[in-house]
DNA sequence: ATAATATGTAACCGAATGGATACGCATTAT
DNA sequence: ATAATGCGTATCCATTCGGTTACATATTAT
C-alpha cells in the first residue's frame, strides 16, 4: 500500500527547531537569508531549504529587494497550531487549580 | 558530518496528524489501545508505534489494566506547545483590531 | 565588461519516519 | 489445559528529512 498522504499542514512546518527559531527571528521584523541564516551553524543552501518549506505553508512570505529576498512573518497559518493547543489549556491550569487549593488545605 | 541531535521535543509528537488524533481522543478521557486504534486505518502495531513515541516524550501514560494498556493523557508537556505559539496570538489578534478600527472608520 | 554578492536549485547521502507483517508474551475465557 | 484476546517488539521496506557540495541566475559594484 502506498504510504499515506504526508502532512503538509504547518504542524510539520514547526517540527524543526531551526524553522521555529527563522519564525522566533522573524516575530521582531522582516529579514533577509543571509541575516536569517547567520544564526545557524547550517549551510545557507539548508536554511534556503527550510524557508523553502515555510513559505510553502505560508508560513512565511517573501518580497525581492535588489538581489536579497527579505522573509517576512505570515502568522495566520499559525492560528491552527494556536486553536489546536487552545482545548489542551484548561487541564494544566486546571492543574494548577487543584495543586493550589490542595495547598490551602493544608 | 553526523546529523545534527535529533529534536526530540513535543513538537515532534504532534507533528504527525495521527498522533494529534490519538491526543484529541484522549481529551476525553483514557482508552485501551484498541479503543484507540480502531478509529484508524491503520495497524494496530501501527498505533503502538505511536503511543510508544507519545510515551517516550511524556504526552500519555499508560497503565496496565488486565490483559488492556489504558493510555490517559498527561498534557504538560503540551505547555511547550502553547508557551511557544503565546507571542503569536499577537499578531493575527492586531489583525483583527486593525481590522475593527478599519471598519469603524468606515 | 568583469567581478562580487545574494540566493535558489540540483544531485546526492545517511538517518529518521511511518507503515506493514510476523512473532512473542501475558491475561482471560472455555 | 487450551484457545482467544490484547498489545508490544522485531524486522523489513519505501519515503521523507535535513544536511552537504556544486552550480545557475540575477543584481550590484568596480
Amino acid at each position: 500500500m502506498p504510504q499515506a498522504e504526508q502532512d503538509r499542514s504547518v504542524f510539520r512546518a514547526i517540527a524543526d527547531p531551526t524553522r521555529r527559531a527563522i519564525l522566533d527571528r522573524l516575530r521582531k521584523g522582516p529579514a533577509p537569508v543571509n541575516e536569517l541564516a547567520s544564526a545557524f551553524a547550517q549551510s545557507r543552501p539548508a536554511i534556503s531549504k527550510h524557508l523553502r518549506i515555510l513559505r510553502e505553508l505560508n508560513v512565511v512570505s517573501e518580497r525581492r529587494q535588489g538581489r536579497e529576498r527579505v522573509y517576512q512573518l505570515e502568522p495566520a497559518e499559525l492560528k491552527d497550531v494556536a486553536d489546536w493547543i487552545l482545548p489542551y489549556r484548561g487541564f494544566w491550569q486546571q492543574s494548577l487549580g487543584n495543586l493550589k487549593s490542595y495547598l490551602e488545605n493544608e
